[in-house]
This record gives structure tokens, C-alpha cells and sequence, in this order.
RNA sequence: CGGGACGUGGCGAAGUUUGGUAUCGCGCUUGGUUUGGGACCAAGAUGCCGCAGGUUCGAAUCCUGUCGUCCCGACCA
């Protein structure tokens, strides 16, 4: 009975088994990561939420300045005719644009996009500044944030305005292009595994799925807690027909005039739902330590007790040297700051009280596991970094575990909706015709559609998971957000 | 954009059927006692009942519209 009374203080967070959307809202409104505001699909990315972003930002600014790229910032506004000028580019993007038509009080002689993505406005400048082989590459990159008027808004999953990063790169030929589309997969590949712990299938979207514009798009898939895949970047090539409708021209070696080839890749806020879904729990988020606000959070125990204060604070001082710690000094009960930071996902607590200061000493608890260590002081210098990579380790393991245990072969229609029923929602890899007809009737029969045509391939069987033609292609299908 | 649910101090709810003084719990503030898994006592503060119209002597409650949130579908990073 006492404890049912306990149990209502607790900021109720639904459990993943009961309703894994209700769970997911619920984490990141407690975390504190987002707000909503009045406008639908535009929310408060609060400091802990922002503060995860800086570092995705910031590790993976790294990666594209190691690559040669240099970051730039185009305008917000893109005037209507420039929009128009590819069109299979504004077919996919005019449902969804928001339009700016007056300036003040006056209406304006021709409306403006709120940019749902930028391709337009680099390649009018492009054409401005590219006219000889020797102007290119231009390899660019922007952190802006972007507008799409969803119908349906999730916070960081669906967003009507959101942030991401946006690469555009220009190049001489089409070989160099393809060759940029595939290395920045990688780049966004070895981010996720290394940096957010997280598996991904790499692959090529089908002709249906591709990017407005786009000859080819290649994909990041990874597997959520609830079985659904969630799409977390892509790399697009665009051949020479963006340039072509733009007029980008250079003059080759050879003094012929020709047209250049593109490429535009890109990674949002939505990896921070990748985050919370892949490695969350029941008590809340769970952080990969390299993106962690606080690595380590230190948890004075008595505090008001001679020394406890000035122990905690020197020791989170030291902490401060070689990883990214802070105290929680607020005069909350101990439990309270164990459940709130369990909540925000911090990858290590320590605790520290007068029982430890006695035998120089110290507790460490891992947020994956919740084991708990007793340390000598002396050695957190030692302990805490390996604890660090133990926990990113553990929760790649995790997760690539479970990606394995949800990744299903199958051979026939019944065999993947008898497979989802029986082991829940997952990959499925079957074989595909390349027949949009059957795409299509695989998604109607079984609920599954096709999330990219993975690069390691496999030969399931010889013919179409559909039609029973031959296969042309392994798919990875999956139930999608 | 279709189907369903819901908007009441910061949060979660009761009150709406049957119109009549705005309720409860948590949180917040101040003081004190506490502190190894969401502490306790005392005293306080906080409401245009989502918003706009309408009906009425009187609306949180009835009617119309609108905005937002959640869930399920169709579309999308």
C-alpha cells in the first residue's frame, strides 16, 4: 500500500508493451527533450534535447570537414519559378511547401517556398559560380532548419519544421559523383554505429521511393524497439539533370562545354527518436556516452553531512578533465535525482556519500545495466573512460541483437505475414522482381514495404517473393514511420 | 486528409449527462526536520475551464465554428 502511494509520485512513463507510441511521447516529454508549442508540428527543442544535437552537430561537422567539405548557408526563401524549374523535383514537393505571400502589408508579385530543401537554391548558385573544370568539386554543406506542412506530426520523427544538415556537392563527372553519394553513406554509417550505437541496413531505395529528382537514393535503415524501421539518412545522386534544368555548365580540359554532376545527402533531429527508440527503456531514455550531455552525473548522498559538499564538488571537478560530468546539488532526495536521471538517459551515475569518503571510495551505476561498481577514488581516472565504451559497446550490441533476432527470410506471402505474426514486426528480406506492381502488392498483402535494396545481398531464392519471375533484387521490407 | 479520443492553475484529473460561488492530488514558494531508489511537517501563492461566436437572467457545462494534442489509417526525413 505504501508503495502504491510511492508509485504515484513517479512521473507515470506508459511501458513500452502496453503502447509503444504513448511510451515514446512520454519519454520525451519527461526527459525534458521538447515542448509542445501552439503550432502543430513546430515544438521547443529544450536544452537537453538541443544539447544531444550539438553534439551529433558537432561529431559529425567533424566527419564532414575530415571529408573536405566546407559549410555555407543559403536563404530560407526560394521564389516560386526557381522551384518550378525541375520537375519531378516540385511534383514531390509542392503537396507539402509552405508559401510566404506578403512582405508587411504588401502582397508579393511572386510567392515565396519556405524551403523544404535547398537543391534549387545551390544549383542557382551553382550556375553563378561554376564555369571551368577547374572550379569543381564544390563539396558544401549547411545546419539549417527546413519546412514541410506534414498532415500528421510526431515530435522529432515528423516535425513541420525540423533541423538537419544538407550536403550539396557539384563535381565534373558522374563517376566522382557516384563515388561522393557512396562515401558520405559511409560517413553517415560509421556516425551511427560509433557514435550513436546503432545498426544500420545500407542500401538503395527502389524507382518508387526515391528522392524527388534523384537517379538513385541510397538509404540508412535502422530497426526500432517495435519492430518499424526508421529511415535516418539518405544520399542521393542526381546525375546531370538538375544541371541540366538549371543550366550548370563547365568548360572541360578539352575546351567542350558541359554539364556537371550532383549530389545532395542528409541527416535530421529525427536521429534523436533513432536514439530514444533504439535504445530506450521502460524508465526512459538511455544515451550513447558520445552524445550524452553528462557522461557522468555525481549524486551527493547526505549532503549536508561534514565534507560530503566539498568531496562531490572537487570530484566532479576532476571528472570535468577528462570526460563531461555535473553534480545534481538541488536538495531533491537521493531517489529522485536515480529516477530523474534515469529518465534523461545520463550513461553513468556516481554516488557519493559519507560511508564512501570513509574508505575513499565511490558508487558507479551504468544506466544500460544498472550494475552497480564500487570504485576507489584513485582510479575513476581509469575506470570511468572504459566504462564509458563498455556502455556504447554493450548497447551496440544490444541493439544489433536485436536487429538480427527481427530480420526474417522469407519465400512466399504467407510465409512473411505468418513470420510477423508469429515473431512480431521486423526486417523481412525477400527477393523482388524489380515489377513496381508487385512492390506494391507485397505492401497491400502483408503490410510491409520496401525500405531499400540492401548492398549485402543475399540469394533467398531464385525468383520474386510476388510473382514467382525471376529475382532481380534482395529487398529489406519493413513497417515504416 | 479520413475514423476515434481529448483540451479545466505548471502537470494529472473530478465536475459537463440534469446550466446556479472552481474542486482534488502532485508540483511551486517560505520555514523546519530529512537524505544509499521518486522523504516528512507547517504555512502560503497560482484559473478569462484551448480560442471565437451563439442560446440564456446566468455557461466549464448546451449549440456552431476554429485551433491544438493523442491513437489508428493513407503520404512523407
Amino acid at each position: 500500500m505504501a508503495e502504491q502511494g510511492k508509485k504515484k509520485l513517479v512521473e507515470a512513463i506508459t511501458p513500452m508493451e502496453i503502447d509503444f507510441a504513448r511510451w515514446y511521447t512520454d519519454v520525451v516529454i519527461n526527459a525534458e527533450l521538447v515542448e509542445y508549442t501552439s503550432v502543430k508540428g513546430c515544438l521547443v527543442i529544450r536544452p537537453y534535447g538541443y544539447a544531444i544535437w550539438e553534439h551529433m552537430q558537432r561529431i559529425m561537422d567533424g566527419m564532414f570537414k575530415a571529408t573536405g567539405h566546407e559549410n555555407v548557408c543559403m536563404p530560407m526563401f526560394i521564389p516560386e519559378s526557381l522551384l518550378q524549374k525541375e520537375k519531378d523535383h516540385v511534383a514531390g514537393f509542392a503537396p507539402e511547401v509552405a508559401w510566404v505571400t506578403h512582405g508587411g502589408a504588401e502582397k508579393l508579385e511572386e510567392r515565396l517556398c519556405v524551403r523544404p530543401t535547398s537543391e534549387t537554391l545551390f544549383c542557382e548558385h551553382y550556375a553563378h559560380i561554376v564555369q571551368s573544370w577547374r572550379d569543381l568539386p564544390k563539396l558544401y554543406n549547411q545546419w539549417v532548419s527546413v519546412v514541410r506542412w506534414e498532415k500528421t506530426t510526431r515530435p522529432f520523427l515528423r516535425t513541420r519544421e525540423f533541423l538537419w544538415q544538407e550536403g550539396h556537392t557539384i563535381h565534373a563527372t558522374a563517376k566522382e559523383a557516384i563515388a561522393e553519394t557512396e562515401r558520405m553513406l559511409g560517413v553517415y554509417q560509421t556516425f551511427f554505429e560509433e557514435t550513436l550505437a546503432i545498426p544500420v541496413v545500407t542500401g538503395a531505395k527502389t524507382e518508387s521511393d526515391k528522392f524527388a529528382g534523384a537517379v538513385t537514393t541510397l538509404a540508412l535503415e535502422a530497426l526500432m524497439h517495435d519492430g518499424k524501421a526508421l529511415q535516418v539518412g539518405t544520399s542521393h545522386y542526381f546525375g546531370d539533370g538538375f544541371a541540366k534544368a538549371f543550366g550548370i555548365q563547365y568548360t572541360g580540359k578539352d575546351n567542350q562545354l558541359v554539364h556537371a554532376f550532383q549530389t545532395s545527402w542528409g541527416t535530421t533531429t529525427r536521429m534523436i527518436g533513432a536514439v530514444i527508440m533504439a535504445h530506450g527503456d521502460d524508465s526512459g531514455l538511455v544515451l550513447p556516452p558520445a552524445v550524452a550531455p553528462a557522461q557522468v552525473v555525481v549524486i551527493p548522498i547526505a549532503a549536508q553531512k561534514a565534507g560530503v559538499m566539498d568531496t562531490a564538488n572537487t570530484l566532479t571537478a576532476r571528472l570535468q578533465s577528462f570526460c563531461r560530468a555535473k553534480i545534481d546539488a538541488s536538495d531533491n532526495s537521493p531517489g529522485w535525482k536515480f529516477a530523474q536521471h534515469e529518465m534523461q538517459g545520463v550513461p553513468i551515475r556516481l554516488e557519493i556519500g559519507p560511508r564512501d569518503i570513509e574508505q575513499q571510495q565511490c558508487v558507479l551505476v551504468r544506466r544500460d545495466t544498472r550494475g552497480k561498481t564500487i570504485v576507489p577514488l584513485a582510479e575513476l581516472e581509469a575506470v570511468i573512460p572504459q566504462m564509458l565504451q563498455d556502455v556504447h559497446d554493450s548497447l551496440y550490441a544490444k541493439a544489433l541483437a536485436n536487429q538480427q533476432n527481427h530480420t526474417y527470410r522469407c519465400t512466399s506471402l504467407d510465409e512473411i505475414r505468418q513470420t510477423l505474426r508469429d515473431n512480431g514486426d521486423g526486417f523481412v528480406y525477400a527477393m523482388w522482381c524489380g515489377d513496381e506492381a508487385c512492390e506494391d502488392s507485397v505492401k497491400e498483402a502483408t503490410g510491409v514495404g520496401s525500405r531499400c535494396i540492401p548492398y549485402a545481398q543475399e540469394q533467398i531464392a531464385p525468383t520474386c517473393v510476388c510473382c514467382g519471375k525471376p529475382a532481380k533484387h534482395m529487398v529489406c521490407w519493413a513497417k515504416a514511420y
